[in-house]
RNA sequence: UGGGGUGUAGCCAAGUGGUAAGGCACGGGACUUUGACUCCCGCACUCGUAGGUUCAAAUCCUGCCACCCCAGCCA
């Protein structure tokens, strides 16, 4: 990986920079953060851009970051989604040595912590019903009311322990902190830290039937870790006051330091973890790594590679502002990784059939064409080329518009590394539909340079037609119609763009591209960044992704 | 009506009292065997707004406005 230690710096490194500093509160120590994911779904972009921070803040100062499921809801979570996790975070590229743990493994510790609050008669059981609750919680005037607040210690301990125990059934009673019923602050006004919920965990098993709420487990597990910068989302600056609350009143070892950032929003996309999984379940992608979506599987199967997911992160930076990103910029970081990197081919998607009427009928020859320009060391490969070829049909206009320079009756272009020719003509059917261009080629341009030095404007892509490989090419656009399908909450779906996926069943592609791997990327010339389908495509049939198109300057 | 935040170009974003970085997008040009890449040029007389302090303000002070988050036994 890249060496982060000199990349941009952001307000959350200046708050660094003043806690380890002489006389900072975490002078001398080893910076420490870690990514809480609660494993009930696949990571997306959104959570590349907290791993950017969380890994890359511990990267820049020498420190480390731990890889912590958050699983204090069994409600919502499953084992299934750990893997994954792990798998997308691995393939980003970011690492956490042995430092994998689950929020689950320190119940016990954390039950104890509660113990210590009844204690100290910092927090009590309450047997307000949720609805209850809810009715009696105050409004931004009025204080909220608990009639079980001042409930002798003695008490809630002993209610708490049966709760533990099994006694009650899910929703008969909470532990609540007391801290300050008529707090502005909602979060303060003694919000639960422990709810029962009869319900096997995925870790624990059958350990407990009573589980810790975020607010109270969250701050503990950063402190049981040893963690000393928490950094997290913009939505948690409220509940900053409670996660310092939780600090300062149980015996913890240590006392870490919640800091909030912006979370990340792109446009033409949403990037919440209900609208994905709704896109799932409704059948309006095919997965949760569909090429469309937005999530870590997605790109990757898309052809976006973790160096351009790290590189978008890392640009745009860092702060508290609210922010759409343009999906423009993440191709942009994508096509810039891709160009230094990937090899060029030639495949046309939508072919015409071009005849050279002069070219003799049995002859065949071939071409060495470069890998990559921008990188010569990737060498050349040779290419076939005979009477008859492909190329792509929007390279014809049988009537040019204007500053439309490639093939038309008597204009001249050039076959990318192979000879210039002159456009004779087409044939159609009946019904008018194109069936074949006609060309007569210059014997003496081999390899592309005409011999008077005459120039041409256009060198457009082509493949042998008896050589080349039939193949299955997915056009992808963006999800969405319109720039914030996330303003309207209600009906995103309504902007659903139908032409998000286009497929192109009848491309043919260069002889080269006939084994190649799942997952691969290469440079469609003129068309755009492809790779080979990582589930659907195979020597039998190949299946190509577009990844993002080139630029294309042209405009009609 | 309470609490917590944020306002710098179409979009991100530097800037921390000395006269508005950079990137994306966009427009123009050069180069080109990819209408790609690359390279040049242009793109905020002004920093939400109104006052104040100062020789000097995006930066300090005051008022106002706009937007975001919080009343789950979710995270």
């Amino acid at each position: 990986m890249k060496d982060m230690s000199e990349s941009a710096s952001n307000f959350i490194h200046d708050f660094i920079d003043e806690d380890i500093r002489e006389g900072g509160r975490y002078e001398g120590m080893k910076v420490h953060t870690r990514f809480p994911p609660e494993p009930n779904g696949y990571l997306h972009i959104g959570h590349a851009k907290a791993l950017y921070i969380d890994f890359h803040t511990a990267e820049k100062y020498g420190g480390l970051c731990n890889l912590r499921m958050d699983d204090t809801n069994p409600t919502k979570e499953d084992e299934e989604y750990v893997d994954a996790i792990k798998e997308d975070i691995h393939w980003l590229g970011y690492d956490w040595g042995d430092r994998f743990y689950y929020a689950s493994s320190y119940f016990g510790q954390m039950y104890d912590y509660a113990e210590e609050l009844i204690r100290k008669g910092l927090a009590y059981v309450c047997e307000l019903t949720a609805d209850q609750m809810k009715d009696m919680r105050g409004d931004l005037t009025k204080p909220a009311v608990s009639p079980f607040r001042d409930r002798p210690i003695e008490e809630s301990l002993d209610l708490f322990a049966r709760m533990r125990a099994g006694e009650f059934e899910d929703g008969r009673m909470t532990l609540r902190a007391r801290i300050d019923l008529s707090s502005g602050n909602f979060n303060m006004r003694d919000p639960v830290i422990y709810r029962i919920n009869h319900m096997r965990h995925h870790q624990t098993k059958d350990t407990w039937c009573i589980y810790p709420m975020y607010d109270f487990a969250h701050p503990l597990e950063d402190a049981i870790e040893g963690i000393t910068h928490s950094l997290c989302s913009l939505e948690f600056e409220s509940h900053r006051p409670l996660y310092d609350w939780v600090i300062e009143n149980c015996s913890v070892p240590a006392k870490p330091r919640q800091i909030e950032f912006a979370r990340l929003g792109i446009n033409y996309t949403v990037l919440s973890k209900r609208k994905l999984r709704n896109l799932v379940e409704n059948h309006l992608v095919s997965g949760w790594d569909d090429p469309r979506m937005p999530t870590l599987c997605g790109l990757r199967r898309r052809g976006y590679t973790p160096e351009s997911i790290r590189s978008f992160h890392e640009r745009n930076g860092v702060s508290k502002v609210n922010s759409v990103v343009d999906y423009a910029f993440l191709e942009h970081c994508l096509r810039e990784d891709l160009n230094r990197t990937a090899r060029r081919v030639m495949a046309v998607i939508d072919p015409v059939k071009l005849i050279l009427t002069n070219y003799p009928e049995d002859m065949t020859e071939t071409f060495e064409v470069e890998n990559n320009p921008e990188r010569p060391e990737d060498g050349t490969r040779i290419v076939r080329f005979s009477r008859e070829l492909y190329i792509e049909s929007d390279d014809f206009m049988e009537v040019p518009e204007k500053k439309f320079f490639r093939m038309f009756p008597g204009n001249e272009v050039r076959l990318k590394s192979a000879y210039v020719i002159r456009c004779t003509g087409c044939v159609r059917d009946d019904s008018g539909r194109l069936l074949e261009i006609h060309a007569e080629y210059d014997p003496n341009s081999r390899g592309g340079n005409t011999p008077d030095g005459r120039r041409v404007k256009a060198t457009i892509h082509w493949v042998d037609s008896k050589t080349c490989v039939s193949a299955e090419v997915r056009l992808y656009d963006s999800l969405f119609t319109v720039a914030e399908p996330d303003l309207a909450d209600c009906n995103y779906l309504d902007f659903l763009n139908p032409e998000s996926l286009k497929v192109m069943s009848g491309a043919k592609v260069e002889k080269s591209l006939a084994d190649a791997k799942p997952g691969s990327g290469f440079q469609f010339l003129r068309l755009g960044y492809f790779c080979a389908d990582s589930k659907d495509s195979s020597p039998e049939r190949l299946v190509f992704n577009r990844s993002v198109s080139l630029k294309d300057s042209y405009k009609s």
